[in-house]
DNA sequence: CTTATAGTTTAGAATCATTATATTAATTTC
DNA sequence: GAAATTAATATAATGATTCTAAACTATAAG
């Protein structure tokens, strides 16, 4: 339970100062069993909930995430145009992306192999790998 | 040269009716021996330029961009967020991406093959796959 | 412990791509 | 060719994100 100076080290460690604000969100996105997708919208949701006592700016939020993608600790996921998603499993990994209930779920990197591979273009190496795997409902063709 | 009538063709067959506009973006994007990349930014300087005796409205060139992709003539791209880009290549194939010069190359859908293969979620079946190799100078780590 | 300072938070304004609106114009249909 | 439908246009609106400048706070130094 008490995590907290676990997270206080883990942002110190990023060269963040671990504020209250830092910490309130460390504690919502890392203080669980699974990692999890989300928007700035959703977090801003449950962070300021109407009856939440200690708000945090929205601009903060922003930063913030932005902060802890560029310290490695979230993955930005490109999904849709228009609205960031995030991801608090920073591994390699991939997905599959149910447009339908807008679900993303999780796809481990040894699951998904490359067989055949390009070369990437003179002087330049391969950074990583991205798959998106879209689905549908399993419905025949109405 | 004179594939005017052909892209007429091709939007009514579409469903689209062949308008001055529609058919001045057509010849631009379709009329041409290689399949490219863009933006709606820059589809707008190119027919836009400050010389252009017909201009049309940038409302006009997202109406447009869309109803042809809606159409299966154009495909989009998810890059980065808050800016979408195009493919004038419909075909199934994925993408390095070279963040440093924000450039695409195209990577058939043959030279990359997905060898294990995780199962769809029940009820759900894959409609496809989406492979961005994001690509890096090729320098020692400075 | 007090102060200095560099880093953070904040509310609100600004920005940017994109979409909506309402009107005018062009295209198709009868 | 007139009526009906669809499309183009300029402009306003939107919505996510970023910027700004001022108030605040964590850390470092004395």
């Amino acid at each position: 339970m008490d995590k907290k100076k676990d997270l206080a080290d883990k942002l110190r460690s990023s060269g963040l100062r671990p504020t209250k604000q830092r910490l309130r969100l460390a504690e919502y996105l890392f203080n669980r069993s699974k990692t999890f997708h989300f928007t700035v919208e959703n977090l801003d949701k449950v962070i300021n909930k109407k009856d939440s006592d200690e708000k945090v700016a929205l601009a903060t939020i922003y930063n913030t995430v932005h902060a802890f993608e560029k310290a490695g600790h979230l993955k930005e996921i490109l999904l849709k145009e228009g609205r960031s998603y995030f991801d608090t499993n920073t591994t390699s990994h991939h997905h599959f992306y149910d447009e339908e209930n807008n679900e993303l779920i999780d796809i481990e990197a040894n699951n998904i192999e490359l067989k055949k591979f390009p070369t990437p273009p003179k002087g330049k190496s391969i950074k990583n790998v991205n798959v998106i795997i879209n689905i549908d409902n399993d419905t025949q063709n109405h």
